[in-house]
RNA sequence: GCCCAUGUAGCUCAGUGGUAGAGCACUCCCUUGGUAAGGGAGAGGCCACGUGUUCAAUCCACGUCAUGGGCACCA
């Protein structure tokens, strides 16, 4: 009879077989009431499930991430039923957890409106209400393919038929409404309390895009109230930190219907980006880097050269001339880095040659891809091209991971995470070579102490990479840098360099890019900072304020003096209330505000206000410009 | 590219089958005010674009473009 251990370590024998539930009883009424499913050798199962032999043992309730993904996932089956309820004929697919909530994916005649999700949110209500038990079945696989098949249910007769002929598949019943599940579940459908639904979709069946598009619902579902309360505000933050409204407030850059993924940047927007490619050619300079620059519009030829025009062509912005000589704008630049390498002679003792390009490439990305400023038809790469032997490369990927690191640090990214992607099925290049290219990359994290996921299979035919991975405000990953090996241009182009023994060799080529697209990375560190960018990247760093037209002369004097000692700063001599031109300029997130009246212009010095509302009081502009030195010296800033 | 929604003044948004409104911003006047909105007046719109229906369309229908939320895509 089972010896129960529970997570505490103590152990509970039993007399006879168990239910999860039964345990949770034994233990007690508290527990017995918020179980929700249980964990039997680190294997979820449902309360209602028996213990026959000795076994470890956790009660899973709403107090741990895996009792939330029940609760999540039953409230998934919850909105199926009440589909199912209001209308018949529309067909269930799948509905899995997602993060912070679930979905559910339905083929129906028509679509879904806001109308309907509020009465499905209703009859989710109410089938809650009912508290109907859920249980569990177990059917052999073709009976439950002629069970989904005769309710008409084809999509999930379907999904069932994928399954191995003689394998059993468990159901899940809650009233009249059965689905195929893995399980587990909660044991009735009272016990899901805070949910709501949140968006209508539309999604492809089996994430296809050649499949039919079947209707999705989003939902979210918590433990408690209080944790839909800040999940809701949270989104709020997000919504408030999205870089689309801010750089509309912070007149930063806008869009426009006849140039659609592409940037018009304001003046102050356009500072930043100055401002972030002025730091990498700093950054680029001490790394050893010469800087080049290659032409946007290449003939076709160049294209077939590299390869892009057979396989990127539906991705170009082509344009044909008067004599009708066909050309592309560059989708990349490491063509153009491969041309300028080809050009004279290269000597073992030229390597490693590190070429950086600030490249403006044009991609005609699918329609609804575009999104703001992270993700664009047309974008500036900080890329790099390295050539160098095969024995340079290892070193090569530690300096430039090494690099990578340093400058996501300046600005405040200290959570990075890096994906290494190895050798597909379909690639060129001896195993051999491929074994040295992923060891090379590989190394050269583990040098660092870097943590990564790999991707086997993930790699571009022509080699593998790393991609690192930033988190945007609103959850959504973005990738930035990524690190490449590239086989294949060197061998394209026929490039060589003569080694020391007169012979000639390929060099490896490594493509690298660390914001990888400086409109992107704009559009990141808005948000990161919601706006409110460190003194070092601020468009406007300081605004000098008069307080009455007498002190207009002096307000213009010192904001010259600091222009001179190298700080961007504007003028406010407007005919307004000091109390109107600081609300005005802290709307605008500037770092600093200065303010001066008779007092400040009589004893020569400044009144300061940080951006936050503290009041450094008067200061001379020698030890303002001090205390911003120090600042920007220390980069990052607050977040 | 696919599904759904949206597109009215510089911005944020109301609104109606009889060619339009608010707040903020803008211009001018008054005000010269010490750390988050002083007062008054004025100007500003081919209601995204095209084609239909209608005596009449910003409103209805269809199409196009763009944007937003997803999906697919991101070599």
């Amino acid at each position: 009879m089972p010896n129960i251990t529970l997570p505490d370590g103590s152990v509970r024998d039993f007399d006879h077989p168990v239910t999860v539930g039964e345990v949770a009883a034994a233990i007690g009424a508290g527990l017995a009431k918020a179980a929700l499913a249980g964990k039997v050798d680190g294997r979820l199962v449902d309360l209602s499930y028996r213990v026959e032999a000795d076994a470890a043992l956790a009660i899973i309730t709403d107090k741990t991430p895996e009792g939330v993904d029940i609760l999540r996932h039953s409230c998934a089956h919850l909105l199926a039923q009440a589909v199912k309820e209001l209308f018949p004929d529309a067909q269930v697919t799948i509905g899995p957890v997602v993060e912070n909530g679930f979905y559910y994916d339905f083929s129906y005649k028509r679509p879904f409106t806001p109308e309907d999700l509020a009465a499905i949110e209703a009859r989710m209500g109410e089938i809650v209400r009912r508290d109907l038990p859920v249980t569990r079945e177990v059917w052999p696989r073709d009976e439950a393919v002629a069970f989904f098949t005769g309710r008409g249910e084809h999509y999930k007769a379907e999904i069932i038929g994928a399954i191995p002929a003689g394998e059993d598949v468990s159901l899940y019943r809650q009233g009249d409404f059965v689905d195929l599940c893995r399980g587990p579940h909660v044991p009735s459908t009272g016990r899901l309390k805070v949910f709501r639904l949140t968006k209508l979709a539309g999604a492809y069946w089996r994430g296809d895009a050649g499949n039919e598009m079947l209707q999705r619902i989003y939902g979210t579902a918590w433990a408690g109230k209080d944790d839909l309360d800040a999940y809701l505000r949270m989104i709020e933050e997000a919504e408030k930190r999205d870089h689309r409204k801010l750089g509309q407030q912070l007149d930063l850059f806008h869009f426009q219907e006849e140039a659609p993924g592409s940037v018009f940047w304001h003046p102050k927007g356009w500072r930043v980006f100055r401002k972030l490619i002025a730091y990498m050619r700093d950054c680029q300079e001490r790394a050893g880097y010469v800087e080049i620059n290659t032409p946007d519009v290449m003939d076709r030829a160049l294209w077939e050269t590299s390869g892009h025009w057979f396989n990127y062509r539906e991705s170009m912005f082509t344009t044909q001339t008067e004599d009708e000589r066909v050309f592309a704008l560059k989708p990349m630049n490491c063509p153009g880095a491969v041309a300028m390498y080809g050009q004279g002679v290269k000597s073992y003792r030229d390597l490693p040659l590190r070429m950086a390009e600030f490249g403006k490439v044009h991609r005609y990305e699918p329609s609804g891809a575009l999104h703001g400023l992270l993700r664009v038809r047309h974008f500036t790469q900080d890329d790099a091209h390295i050539f160098c032997t095969e024995e340079q490369m290892e070193a090569e990927c530690r300096d430039v991971v090494r690099l990578i690191f340093a400058i996501y640090k300046d600005f405040g990214f200290e959570d990075v995470r890096v994906k290494l992607s190895t050798r597909p099925d379909n690639r060129i290049g001896s195993d051999a070579t491929w074994d040295k290219l992923e060891g090379a990359l590989a190394r050269a994290l583990e040098h660092m102490g870097v943590a990564y996921a790999l991707f086997p299979g993930e790699g571009a035919f022509y080699g593998p990479k790393l991609e690192f991975v930033l988190r945007d405000a609103i959850g959504r990953d973005w990738q930035c840098g990524t690190l490449q090996v590239d086989m294949n241009l060197p061998e394209r182009f026929d490039i060589h360099y003569v080694d020391a023994d007169n012979s000639h060799k390929r060099p490896v080529m490594l493509h690298r890019a660390l914001f990888g697209s400086l409109e992107r990375f704009v559009g990141i560190l808005i948000e990161h900072y919601a706006g409110a960018l460190p003194l070092w990247l601020a468009p406007v760093q300081a605004v000098v304020m008069n307080i009455s037209e007498a002190q207009a002369d002096y307000a213009a004097d010192v904001a010259q003096r600091l222009r001179d000692a190298g700080f961007r700063v504007e003028t406010d001599l407007r005919n307004e209330k000091i109390n109107y031109k600081i609300r005005e300029h802290s709307v605008h997130r500037l770092p600093y505000q200065i303010v001066v009246g008779d007092r400040e212009k009589a004893a020569g010095l400044v009144a300061v206000r940080v951006r936050g509302g503290q009041d450094l009081g008067q200061l001379s502009i020698d030890s303002l410009t001090g205390r911003w030195l120090r600042e920007i010296e220390a980069k990052a800033g607050p977040v």
